[in-house]
DNA sequence: ATAATATATGAACAGTTATTCATATGTTGA
DNA sequence: TCAACATATGAATAACTGTTCATATATTAT
């Protein structure tokens, strides 16, 4: 079999060389590395336990910080540097009313995204 | 204002009080912590730049773990590992076709996911 | 059987992360 | 202004994570 050299990457013509064209093709609509790492930064807010059932318990409507540690039960200071960390990832948001500060989920892609993740999990 | 004392939530009769009742009827449905770690396992195999490149590489169809590597750029033993993690977490699947082991999207939920994720990183 | 190719794996190191502790900020009522 | 409460923040530490390098496994062709 004539083997054709492809100059611009030959390891293709190793592998076979049958996904010369989808690798060309996909690497011009590839998502950015720009875009790749926000992404990921958004699902890093997400892989961690404490923040996760923070957020399980917010699907049920706004609750004050005093709330949110009752029921996850750690304390004030690890649910506050983890709604931090939510707020800069666009998760949750608040307002305040007196002495508390009342969060809640930021916009419904942090509810589908919950919901498709524990589904996920659930198989 | 006479205030009654709350024997089980002491810390509430302080914090107003208004949310004992929320707080008690979440944590009966609250999510268990088994559930809420695979949840945050899930999403901590989404929080790495590189396997979500992996991933959104794979959208487009399957691809041997050579292809995946040219459009990503890190080297083989980084494609693998990540990949292996992926495959943990249940997000990629793969078949053998020769020497080469072609991955793919393991199912909806997972483009689900990374179509909601890249959704709201965009506002 | 051997060589070449495709992929996986283990160990090690550097960088990152979550919690804790102590303390600071902001709000309210007296 | 002061005390009490609700929450945030900074530093420190222990645990974890991703990459690299070297090597192992599996498949195919000769």
């Amino acid at each position: 079999m004539e083997e054709e050299k492809c100059l611009e990457c030959p390891h293709h013509v190793e592998c076979g060389g049958k996904n010369i064209e989808l690798v060309k093709r996909l690497s011009e609509k590839m998502i950015t590395e720009e875009e790749a790492y926000y992404v990921s930064e958004l699902f890093k807010a997400l892989s961690d336990m404490t923040r996760v059932r923070i957020l399980f318990c917010l699907l049920g409507g706004e609750m004050c910080v005093c709330d949110i540690q009752e029921l996850v039960g750690v304390t004030q200071s690890a649910v506050s540097h983890q709604l931090r960390t939510l707020k800069q990832a666009g998760l949750v948001k608040y307002r305040r009313e007196g002495k508390s500060l009342y969060y809640s989920i930021a916009d419904s892609h942090v509810s589908t995204m919950l919901a498709t993740g524990l589904e996920h999990i659930s198989e």
